[in-house]
DNA sequence: GTCTATAGAGTGATAGAC
DNA sequence: GTCTATCACTCTATAGAC
């Protein structure tokens, strides 16, 4: 039961991605899930429905895998390098239903809209907070912690919108690089375990 | 003479940006302008037309800002740095004009849609081959180019997507922000100066 | 739960007057 | 260079049979 329901998502999950959200018709979805258009409506109470399913479901499963992946780990460094890798794993694992979640936001209702934007906002602000913790503990230097968030969380999304599956490099070898890469941008020279010396200055930053 | 033209892409550079490229209608530009839905026709051949016009106008102009900020500069951290603030700069400059360039890529007939992923090509092979003349003179780690060249690109690009011309931060400091970042994710813990090791490594990346 | 049929609105684009 | 009028089509969504 509800297999049809999972069918529809997945095939609109496909052309979402493919063609994009408004180039998507709800006869084209139909077509590729071997039923007539109307019997979509049976399943979702009209397009945008399909698309909210879509980013609902995509934003409580990137919480999920960060909170799971964070459990045990208790060193603020390793914190921060465990959940960019989460970040990166889950962004290419789900290649398709992230690159949707990030650019489609502009297809739904406002009351949607509001509730997807909430959920990306507390998963920001989450890595505000393990940046700030490591500029506070001296790890990482000084620095605008938004700006920083941003950065970090756009380049693990854009590695969604050019990865190829086929391509070269595996999953895990693309996140140990954009591991590496954001550890240094947020270090910036500093050498590990000194204290930091302007703990009182970045705080700022979030107001 | 050509007033209405240049109004038409202006008008068409705000709708895309706010609404998307599918989501704007003809009749929506023509409001935007003034005019009548059927006077865009005398103008331009078709939709499609008006979306490459932005794009082309918009590479060339990407390339011709990156030539004229590398003039005179020979040191190779010093192009690159340069680079990267070229990059963000524009970015953040003409904020809806390249969101769209790398949003609305969809859009293009396949004679268009090649022409500007040619012209986006040679620009990232230009970026490719400044990080390989930085590894090679040691000033960067070695690592892989195609994938640190996306890294830099696209977190640039992103920028363009959540900059707020009236928000806290001038162009400027976020250019500064991501160029320290990059760079020091560029460098990765090397000291200064020391002459490349691993010089031979680094071509094979982009075999 | 899926079908056929259709309503109702909007779309890109063209013809031809001025 | 802009207009009015319209074509031909597609789209989302609904009604009601099975």
């Amino acid at each position: 039961m509800a297999r049809m329901k999972e069918t529809i998502l997945s095939v609109a999950i496909d052309l979402f991605f493919e063609k994009g959200y408004f180039a998507t018709s709800i006869s084209g979805i139909a077509a590729g899930c071997g039923i007539q258009k109307a019997s979509i409506y049976y399943h979702y109470a009209n397009k945008e429905a399909i698309l909210f399913a879509i980013m609902e479901r995509t934003m409580q499963a990137l919480v999920a895998h960060l909170e799971q992946r964070l459990t045990g780990v208790t060193d603020v460094e390793a914190r921060l390098r465990a959940a960019v890798r989460s970040h990166v794993e889950f962004h290419l694992r789900h290649q398709k239903e992230t690159f949707i979640a990030s650019s489609e936001l502009r297809g739904l209702s406002d009351a949607h809209y509001r509730a997807i934007v909430a959920r990306r906002d507390t998963y920001e602000q989450f890595l505000q907070e393990l940046i700030m913790a490591g500029i506070g503990a001296g790890c990482f230097a000084a620095g605008d912690v938004k700006i920083l968030s941003y950065a970090i969380l756009t380049l693990c999304t854009a590695g969604a919108s050019w990865y190829n599956p086929a391509g070269r490099l595996s999953i895990d070898a693309i996140a140990g690089i954009y591991e590496d890469f954001i550890l240094s941008g947020l270090k910036q020279g500093l050498s590990e375990g000194r204290p930091g010396t302007s703990a009182a200055g970045y705080m700022t930053h979030l107001a």
